[in-house]
DNA sequence: GTTCTAGAAC
DNA sequence: GTTCTAGAAC
């Protein structure tokens, strides 16, 4: 009776489901991210693009295939197709910015699961932009050319990446400037200030 | 991937 | 004193 009593006063919308979603390893963020109506800016039978949550220049997205492609490694030959359209979306996203210059490539070692092609503008002004390894990972060979890892693919029928110590190692390099022969060292950084 | 923090380095 | 770094937690 008396919990006839409570459940009839109970309103509706008490009877949907309201739990939280389980919780996901930080790895698989990109995968609910595809789903945040926030980030997502364009969207289609194949792909999804998203604002990348801690973006590492002002414009910064990040391609998204549909199909469950969890890194460079899992691709096959045939799917270099699907590779080529994930940059033709960028691209054709980026002529939204006529005056940006923009890079398309993947990180070499990412902490991310499912495949994802970083559209990144050239500027690195981002207050997300904080270590040598962002840095690091946008301005070395960690970052592989779209049209590089398209070319491997087709040749050699896999995406021949590196070992994650060669991968460690680039990402710990000095920093270098990426337009110019700047370096910045302790030493650069006094006499920059003496000036 | 980010954040936090203790200890090292400066 | 401040800054940098590596490790753990998320």
């Amino acid at each position: 009776m008396a919990t006839a009593a409570a459940s009839s006063k109970r309103p509706a919308v008490d009877s949907l489901d309201v739990r939280p979603a389980k919780k996901t390893h930080w790895s698989q963020g990109l995968l609910t991210s595809m789903n945040d109506p926030n980030l997502v800016v364009e969207s289609d039978d194949r792909i999804v693009i998203i604002k990348d949550k801690y973006p590492k220049a002002r414009y910064h997205f990040l391609v998204i295939p549909k199909l469950n492609v969890p890194n460079l490694k899992s691709l096959k030959r045939e799917q270099s197709e699907l590779l080529r359209y994930m940059e033709t979306r960028a691209r054709m996203l980026a002529v939204n910015y006529p005056q940006v210059e923009f890079r398309y490539g993947y990180h070499a070692i990412p902490s991310m699961s499912q495949l994802h092609l970083h559209m990144i503008s050239q500027d690195f002004d981002s207050p997300c932009l904080k270590t040598k390894r962002h840095w690091n990972s946008f301005n070395t060979r960690y970052f592989l050319e779209s049209a590089d890892v398209i070319r491997c693919l087709e040749e050699r029928g896999m995406v021949v990446t590196m070992t994650p110590i060669a991968g460690e190692k680039l990402l710990d390099q000095p920093l270098k400037c990426h337009k110019c022969v700047y370096s910045p060292t302790k030493y650069a950084q006094t006499q920059a200030a003496l000036v």
